[in-house]
DNA sequence: CATCTTATTGGAATAATTCTAATTACTACT
DNA sequence: AGTAGTAATTAGAATTATTCCAATAAGATG
């Protein structure tokens, strides 16, 4: 079996793991996303689909994206104002915002500050999840 | 001097402190913030301003908003996909936002758990903010 | 292979925000 | 007070981001 074909099967498990069709349009939405590992817009995610699938439109992009955040494999992430960004990364990260470069990156969170943070919780209250974004500047930054 | 009169001296002091003119606009967005304490959007704060001053444009509500929310007297938040709010709660706090009723509640956060927080940034990394969002449900939920 | 369900498509519709150019309100001098 | 200069407001147009819709296509089920 050829690397590509082994990478095709794997993104086709994961979809069907998540009890979704893994459909063409799903599979290489979900791979431009896992291949360059930023936080793309929507928008950033159709020019990049579109060179290897040059019919699929925007709205089965949006489509594919809002199964795939269902499903677990892709998370959203809402900065300021503007358009939604997708992140591949599944482990527990907060972001870092740089505000001179407009970067962003994951900054990986340990189980036990997880915890820590939701003791500040009333009584009552049941978090599922738990977002954390910093801002400010970063020295040496490449990523976004 | 009137409690009103007073009340709007407070609020000119506030703005000029932060070396904006305290016009009649800014004065009556950051009011209708200040006065329900929840977490309205531009558009609801538009709503809630005309009954006080009629003529207002949409675009001065904007303009205000963002001239509070750049001299700290109010703050934004974005949620998921959707309409930038506004907050007048300047304490340190994280947002609950509960995902049935679709409520947000502050959540203080003391001083020594957000310098725990930053203790999981690389060094190099400077963080000027650091916001907090849980997701989940809350077992009583009156406020937003 | 007929039927039923689900996914995709392109374009129109909506929502949220920003931009623009014209007017109005202040401020600072004289 | 009068006027030049700057800043704020206004209404509406423009832009951006996203969703909706109706028609087609693809896949699953029996």
């Amino acid at each position: 079996m050829s690397a590509q074909t082994e990478k095709h099967a794997v993104l086709s498990e994961q979809l069907k793991a998540c009890d979704v069709r893994p459909t063409p349009q799903r599979e290489v939405v979900l791979k431009v996303i896992l291949d360059k590992r930023d936080h793309p817009t929507a928008d950033e995610v159709f020019a990049r689909v579109k060179s290897a699938m040059p019919t699929i439109s925007l709205a089965t992009v949006y489509n594919c994206l809002d199964t795939l955040v269902s499903c677990g494999l892709v998370r959203s992430v809402n900065f300021e104002r503007g358009p939604t960004r997708y992140c591949p990364n599944l482990r527990p990260h907060a972001h870092f915002h740089d505000e001179q470069t407009g970067s962003t990156h994951d900054i990986d969170l340990p189980e036990s500050l997880l915890q820590k943070v939701k003791t500040v919780l009333p009584p009552g209250y049941e978090a599922s999840s738990v977002e954390i974004i910093f801002r400010g500047k970063a020295r040496a930054s490449t990523s976004n």
